[in-house]
DNA sequence: TTGACATATTCCTATATAGGCATATATTTG
DNA sequence: CAAATATATGCCTATATAGGAATATGTCAA
């Protein structure tokens, strides 16, 4: 099986770091025309445009026609999965003090842990 | 030009929904040999191997040998990159309040800009 | 040493890029 | 209509999978 598609999921959609610039220069909230972040990431208009072609599959951007122009504006919320999946581990590194206590705390179960499964095996 | 390869960063490393699910399992922070992912996710010993391949590759999890097993870890610190990435759009999908007053101000300013520019144009 | 067990590695294949370039497809304007 | 402008699409190439199967490597135990 080959790799999946970055049209599958957010995911994928924004490993590309392009990808993630053109999501930045959206960040704003606005409505940008193609040719407006052509200029600002000094990227090529098909490039630009493919891009943006696959974040609007997965619907983290949306699309608008506007005269010869195609207004795109980001649609944040469908980043909220990639949010959602990375805060669980958010206390590993927020509140140093927290964490030392955390890893005191694992270091003890796993003894009581390896202690109880010796036990058992004999 | 190809796609970036999968050990290149994080972004790239946790696009695979598989490798979130090794993740999940090294979740509680204890340290697993590589058959107890295996059974836990009825994955092949050589899919886990290789995921936990790349995740190490990237920083993601670390490894140390015991005995004839390879004990692997969770390093979630090096999640942090994404945590930092995404956590700028929260505002977006929390409070639903703040973000309606937001998107009034926004269309606001968007009508001074564009009252603005067509004071330019002509 | 010889198995038995745990894990990594290699080989193979179908699939999917990302980007450059050229070009098709609107849409506006004179 | 024709030229200009904005954007999308098609083609091409080098590269990189993910997973299955087979196998190599490493380690322990009798």
């Amino acid at each position: 099986m080959a790799r999946a598609a970055t049209t599958t999921d957010v995911f994928n959609a924004i490993a590309e770091p392009r990808r993630r610039e053109v999501i930045a220069v959206l960040a704003d909230g606005r409505e940008y025309a193609v040719g407006e972040v052509v200029v600002r990431l000094r990227m090529s208009q098909p490039a630009v445009s493919k891009h943006l072609g696959v974040l609007r599959k997965v619907g983290v951007v949306s699309v608008v026609k506007r005269g010869q122009h195609r207004m795109y504006r980001l649609n944040a919320a469908e980043l909220k999965p990639v949010h959602d999946w990375v805060k669980t581990f958010e206390r590993y590194w927020t509140h140093q003090l927290d964490q030392i206590k955390e890893r005191a705390e694992r270091k003890a179960l796993e003894r009581i842990i390896s202690k109880d499964s010796r036990t058992k095996e004999k």
